[in-house]
DNA sequence: TTAAACTTTCAATAATTATTGAAAGTTTAA
DNA sequence: TTAAACTTTCAATAATTATTGAAAGTTTAA
């Protein structure tokens, strides 16, 4: 198998997981593309490579960008915007997980909160068990993104992962 | 807002989450339901409560069922099958998340792997960068995985989490 | 055995999400 | 200023995914 057989390999598996995760596949694909580039890409190129839109391409390269997994890039002599992804993995994992859980995690738990406000008046045995099932989910929450939290933010991030593989 | 309300909201949220990460509204929704629920739930309940239709409904216990997050409940002198909730959050947590891991991820680590088997013999900068980059995502996938793996399957896990907790 | 009471399946359809591509907008060099 | 070279937007459409509900299948009591 060549390498670009390899590459293209890589960018169609990337693209399904992302679907499976909620995140689109052409997005997948163009992150996956800019990866496996040694050169910064442009919009046309990346176009032809994965033989999608310009505007489909667009977006989807606002969206990387807002998500801070790749950067522009100016090639002096040159109109055209480049792009090229970020390879460091551990710092665009952190930024993707971040950005979930801000957007996605961080809602939620706002309005478990909202609800055992809520309920925690409600005498009745329904009211304390809802309250109880509630409270856990929050509680199980709030651990978990405290922990990733902690992770996500240290500058040691990656250290410790290592660290607690050998404790654990 | 009384309970019912309350718990309405819950199922809402909880089907806006599941959407948000790749699992279908009505499946989250029927798990919130029958958390919310002190009693067992028929098909024919749930139905009513979420207004979906049957097939849509024993789509969605099967896919429970199946993760294992909910279990059928017999209720003596009725044929009707009934559900309950795994309400411990810690065991259906750790259960979605393995079972996720298993079907999406490891089968994209087996990808990599094939990927790194097929670049490892191609000499020139361009298939050393790339197989640089492959194995970088699949090294820290890795770590992420084996790391999971400990904390999912340890007997302890909770336990664990609580003592990261005040490590870090 | 039978038929009533249930569960499951699946083709048709609805709802949602992704994609296109042309038009509008913006920037830059001259 | 202008027009060429680009980027962005967005309504129309395609593709995908979810849902329905009736028909087929299964189980149980009598």
């Amino acid at each position: 198998m060549d390498l670009e057989a390899s590459k293209q390999k890589f960018i169609e598996t990337w693209g399904l997981l992302g679907s499976e995760w909620g995140i689109n596949r052409s997005v997948a694909q163009v992150q996956a593309l800019l990866l496996t580039s040694i050169e910064p890409l442009s919009t046309d190129a990346i176009m032809e490579a994965l033989t999608i839109s310009r505007g489909n391409a667009n977006m989807s390269l606002r969206q990387l960008l807002d998500y801070g997994i790749i950067y522009k890039k100016v090639v002096p002599g040159d109109r055209k915007e480049y792009f090229i992804a970020e390879k460091d993995v551990w710092k665009w994992a952190v930024k993707v997980a971040q950005m979930r859980k801000e957007r996605e995690i961080d809602p939620v738990r706002k309005v478990l909160s909202e609800i055992k406000a809520d309920t925690k008046k409600n005498g009745t045995a329904e009211g304390k068990e809802f309250y109880k099932t509630v409270n856990d989910i929050e509680v199980f929450t709030g651990q978990l993104c405290d922990l990733s939290d902690k992770v996500l933010n240290s500058q040691r991030g990656e250290l410790l992962l290592k660290i607690l593989k050998m404790v654990m």
